[in-house]
DNA sequence: AAGTAGAATCTTTTT
DNA sequence: GATTCTACTT
C-alpha cells in the first residue's frame, strides 16, 4: 500500500483514496492525471474494495487505454488482460459481439470507419438519384453522426423544415442500408449498445452489478451519448470517477460537450470535487502565461496551475516577414537548442493547421535536420491495405456492399460500370446485397461477376482451417493484389505494406490471446465458457461478455474490428532522434522540453472559421492553452507578416492571443527585415525590450513615394491595428484594403485616413 | 472499360 | 499548392 501511495501530493492522494462515491477530478495539464487514474484502480483492487472484474475504465484513444493497462501491470501482481479497460468504441464492440442477437446484429457485423461511412452515404445518394449538390454527402454524414451522438433515431429527430425532413429521411434510408449490409458506423456502436442495455433489463442489471467502479479519462471530451451511456452503465449504485480538464476541451467540433462536467456534478450530486493544480511539467513563466491566457475565457470551472519550479526562461516571441523566414528562424533556434545538448525528439514544432507544415518541412529537409510529422496516413487507411481488408471482409460477411464495390474490379477483371449497374438494379429489386444478387444477373456480366463470387468462396473454403496470418497470405495471392502491385513500377512500397499486413495479423492474434494456430474463422469460445454466463428471470441464458476478445469473436472478426477501430500508427519513422512536427490538436497529452508555436496570426490561430461558431473563440483559446502547456523548459512563439495559403499570399495581423500573455514573461526578438522597404534597417535595442517598447510607433515617413506598402501594420484611430493587404491607385488618391482583424476589412483613402505606422515586434 | 485532363475545394481528429 | 473528384477521351 505504502509504495502505491508514496510520492503522491495531498490532492492526488485525496483523489486516489476517495470513498466509493462518484467524484469529479479537475486535473490540470501536467498534474499527474494518468497517475491518479491508474493508482486509484490499483488502490481499489489492492485494498480489496473491488475485484479486477468490477472495474470499467474508459478512455478515448487506444493509446491511452494501452498506457493505462501497461501502468497497471507494473503496479499490480495480476494479469490486467482480463480487466475492462478500453475505448468507448472498443468496449461497445465487445459487448455487441457477445450479445449480437439481442442487439439485432449479425455475428460477423463489421465496423465502418469514417472513410467507409462517407462512401456508403455517397452510394446511398447515387442509388436513389439524389442530388448530391443539394444534399452534400459530408453534410449528411455530419447530420447523421450528430443525431446519433445525441442518442436520436430518425423518428426522434426534430424535422422543422423540408430540407431537414429530407435529411431525416436519408438518415432512415442509411440505417436500413447499414442494417441490410450488416455494418455499423462508429456512432452506431455506441448507440446500439446504449439501446441494448436500456431495453434489456436483465442484461443492464447484470453489467450494472458487475461494474461497481467506472473510471473515465478525458471526461471533458465526452459527447451527449457517451454521457448517457456512462449513466446507464453506472446505474443507481455505480461510482463514477471522472477525470478531466475543462480548459483542455478542444473537440467540441466533433460533438464533445464540456457541459457534461457541470451536468455530472449536478446529476450525481458530486460531493467530491478535487482540483489537481500542482503542475510537474513547466517552468514558471510558461505556466504563468498559460494561466493568464486562459483567464480570458468566461465559461470555466476555475483552476490555476502552480509549480515549484523557478520562472525559467522567458517565452521568446518572433515576428517574421514571411512564412519562409519563420521556418528559417525555427531552424536557427533548434540548431542552437541542439547545440546546447537538447535532443531533437524533445523539441516540438506545433501549428494550427496541417497546411502549415509544408514550408517548415521543406526548410528542415534543406537544412538536413531529421524530423517526424505526426498525423499522416495511417497503416489501415492505406489504399492497398483497405483493398486487402475488403477481401477479408467479404469472406466474413459477403453482404458488405462497400467492401464488394471496393474490390469487385480491383485488380481489374473486366467488370465495369455497366455490369455493376445491372447488378445494383437486381439487388434493389430483390432487396438483397450485391453479392447475393450476382445469382440473378445473366449474360456476360453474370459470368464475370460469378467468377468474382467463386473467387471469394474458394478463398474462404481454402482458408477455413488456417490461422489468420496464413489466411491473409492466401488472400493476397488469390485476389491478385500481390501480382497487381508487383507489375506496377511504383508498387514496391505497397507490396511492403501488404507483407506488413501479414505480420500485423500474426502479432494481433498472439497479443489478443487467440493462439497463433487457431483457425481464423473459428467461432468465439464464449459459448463454451458457460460458467461465466448468467440466467435471467425469464430463463434466458446470458453469456457474459468477458474481457478478452477471443471469448466473443473469431480471430478474423476481431482483426477486422481492430483494423477499423485502431487505424494504426500515424507517425512516420519511429526510432531515430528527430524533431516532432504536429498540429496543436495532436500534441494534446504530450510534453516536450522545447515547444515552438508557429503561425500565431489572426485568421490562422485563432482560425477564421472559428469566428462563426458559438464559443469558437474560447475553444481556440483553450487550444492555445493546450499548446503552451506542452512545454517544459522553453517556449517559442512566432508569427509572420505574409504567408502563402491556398496558393495565395495572405497578410495577417498577429494573433490576439499574444496580447493576452503577460508582458513580463515575454522576450521579443528583434525583427530583421522590418524597415527594409524604406531603405534603411531600424536597429533598435529591442532584444531585451518588453512588448510595450517594441510596439513603439515609428515616425511618419514623408516623401515622394506614398510611403505605404502591402504587409505593413498600421494604426487607425477607430479600428486599431490593421495590416495593409493591397494598395490601389497612386499619388494623391491611393486607397488601401486594410485588414483590421476584429473590425474586418476596410477600404481607406490613404490621403484622408490618418494612419500611423506601427513597427510592432 | 480504362486512363487522363481540368475543376473544385481546403481547420482541427479519434473511434 | 496539392489533392481529389468528375467529365471526357481513346
Amino acid at each position: 500500500m505504502q509504495n502505491l501511495l508514496h510520492n503522491l501530493n495531498p490532492e492526488q492522494l485525496a483523489a486516489v483514496t476517495l470513498p466509493a462515491q462518484s467524484a469529479l477530478i479537475l486535473a490540470g495539464a501536467g498534474s499527474g492525471k494518468t497517475r491518479v487514474l491508474t493508482t486509484r484502480i490499483a488502490w481499489l483492487i489492492q485494498t480489496g474494495q473491488v475485484s479486477p472484474g468490477g472495474i470499467l475504465a474508459v478512455t478515448f484513444t487506444n493509446k491511452a487505454a494501452k498506457e493505462m493497462q501497461a501502468r497497471l501491470s507494473a503496479m499490480l501482481p495480476i494479469n490486467t488482460r482480463g480487466m475492462w479497460i478500453g475505448t468507448f468504441h472498443g468496449l461497445c464492440n465487445r459487448l455487441l459481439r457477445a450479445h449480437y442477437r439481442d442487439a439485432a446484429l449479425p455475428q460477423t457485423f463489421q465496423i465502418l470507419d469514417s472513410q467507409d461511412q462517407l462512401s456508403a452515404i455517397k452510394r446511398l445518394l447515387k442509388q436513389n438519384n439524389i442530388d448530391d449538390e443539394k444534399y452534400p454527402p459530408r453534410n449528411l454524414m455530419y447530420f447523421i453522426n450528430s443525431a446519433k451522438e445525441q442518442g436520436l433515431r430518425p423518428h426522434e429527430v426534430d424535422a422543422y423544415d423540408d430540407f431537414n425532413r429530407k435529411f431525416v429521411q436519408l438518415y432512415e434510408m442509411y440505417e436500413q442500408q447499414c442494417q441490410r449490409e450488416g455494418v455499423v458506423d462508429f456512432a452506431e456502436l455506441l448507440l446500439r449498445t446504449y439501446e441494448l442495455l436500456s431495453r434489456n433489463q436483465p442484461l443492464r442489471e447484470h453489467y450494472q452489478r458487475r461494474f461497481s467502479h467506472i473510471l473515465v479519462d478525458e471526461f471533458q471530451d465526452t459527447n451527449d451519448l457517451q454521457y448517457k451511456w456512462l449513466k446507464l452503465m453506472a446505474g443507481q449504485h455505480g461510482a463514477v470517477f471522472a477525470v478531466g480538464d475543462d480548459d483542455q476541451s478542444i473537440y467540441a467540433f466533433r460533438g464533445a460537450n464540456v457541459g457534461n462536467m457541470m451536468a455530472f456534478e449536478r446529476d450525481y450530486n458530486v460531493q467530491n470535487l478535487i482540483k489537481l493544480e500542482q503542475n510537474y511539467r513547466s517552468h514558471g513563466h510558461i505556466l504563468d502565461s498559460a494561466n493568464c491566457l486562459i483567464a480570458h475565457n468566461s465559461k470555466r470551472l476555475g483552476k490555476n496551475l502552480r509549480t515549484d519550479a523557478g520562472h525559467g526562461e522567458p517565452l521568446r516571441v518572433y515576428e517574421a516577414s514571411s512564412d519562409l523566414q519563420e521556418a528559417q528562424w525555427i531552424i536557427e533556434e533548434t540548431k542552437s537548442l541542439i547545440g546546447e545538448g537538447m535532443s531533437r525528439s524533445e523539441i516540438a514544432i506545433l501549428y494550427r493547421s496541417n497546411a502549415q507544415s509544408r514550408v517548415i518541412e521543406h526548410a528542415l529537409f534543406t537544412a538536413g535536420i531529421p524530423y517526424r510529422v505526426y498525423g499522416g496516413q495511417r497503416f489501415f487507411e492505406r489504399a492497398e491495405i483497405k483493398h486487402a481488408i475488403a477481401y477479408l471482409q467479404l469472406m466474413d460477411n459477403p453482404h458488405n456492399d462497400s467492401a464488394f464495390l471496393r474490390v469487385v474490379n480491383f485488380p481489374t477483371r473486366g467488370i465495369g460500370a455497366r455490369s455493376l449497374e445491372q447488378l445494383q438494379d437486381a439487388a434493389r429489386q430483390y432487396g438483397i446485397s450485391l453479392y447475393a444478387a450476382v445469382a440473378y444477373v445473366a449474360g456476360k456480366a453474370g459470368t464475370s461477376l460469378g467468377g468474382f463470387v467463386k473467387l471469394i468462396e474458394s478463398a474462404r473454403f481454402e482458408t477455413q482451417n488456417l490461422p489468420l496470418q496464413e489466411m491473409v497470405k492466401v488472400v493476397l495471392e488469390r485476389s491478385g493484389l500481390m501480382m497487381h502491385y508487383q507489375s506496377d513500377k511504383d508498387g514496391a512500397d505497397r507490396i511492403e505494406n501488404l507483407e506488413q499486413l501479414v505480420s500485423a495479423a500474426m502479432l494481433f492474434v498472439s497479443e489478443e490471446g487467440f493462439g497463433i494456430d487457431t483457425p481464423a474463422l473459428a467461432g468465439p469460445k464464449a459459448q463454451a465458457v458457460a460458467g461465466a454466463g448468467i440466467t435471467t428471470a425469464d430463463g434466458v441464458e446470458i453469456v457474459d461478455a468477458d474481457a478478452p476478445l477471443h471469448t466473443v469473436m473469431s480471430p478474423l472478426s476481431a482483426f477486422l474490428s481492430h483494423a477499423s477501430l485502431e487505424a494504426g500508427d500515424n507517425q512516420a519513422q519511429v526510432g531515430q532522434d528527430a524533431l516532432q512536427l504536429m498540429t496543436v490538436h495532436s500534441a494534446k497529452g504530450l510534453e516536450f522540453d522545447a515547444v515552438f508555436i508557429t503561425g500565431l496570426e489572426e485568421g490562422l490561430f485563432p482560425h477564421e472559421n472559428s469566428q462563426q461558431e458559438q464559443g469558437g473563440l474560447e475553444e481556440e483559446r483553450r487550444l492555445m492553452y493546450v499548446a503552451i502547456t506542452r512545454a517544459k523548459k522553453r517556449l517559442y512563439l512566432s508569427f509572420s507578416q505574409t504567408r502563402m495559403l491556398h496558393g495565395q499570399t495572405r497578410y495577417n495581423m498577429k494573433s490576439r492571443f499574444l496580447d493576452e500573455l503577460p508582458d513580463e514573461c515575454l522576450k521579443w526578438l528583434s525583427p530583421q527585415v522590418q524597415h527594409r522597404w524604406f531603405g534603411h534597417t531600424a536597429k533598435a535595442a529591442w532584444d531585451d525590450a518588453p512588448q510595450a517598447g517594441a510596439n513603439a510607433i515609428a515616425q511618419q515617413f514623408s516623401g515622394k513615394d506614398i510611403g505605404w506598402k502591402a504587409g505593413e501594420t498600421v494604426f487607425h484611430q477607430k479600428f486599431g491595428e490593421g495590416v495593409i493587404v493591397n494598395i490601389e491607385g497612386g499619388g494623391g488618391n491611393a486607397r488601401a484594403h486594410i485588414n483590421f482583424g476584429r473590425h474586418g476589412m476596410k477600404l481607406l483613402d490613404l490621403g484622408v485616413a490618418k494612419l500611423q505606422k506601427v513597427t510592432n515586434a
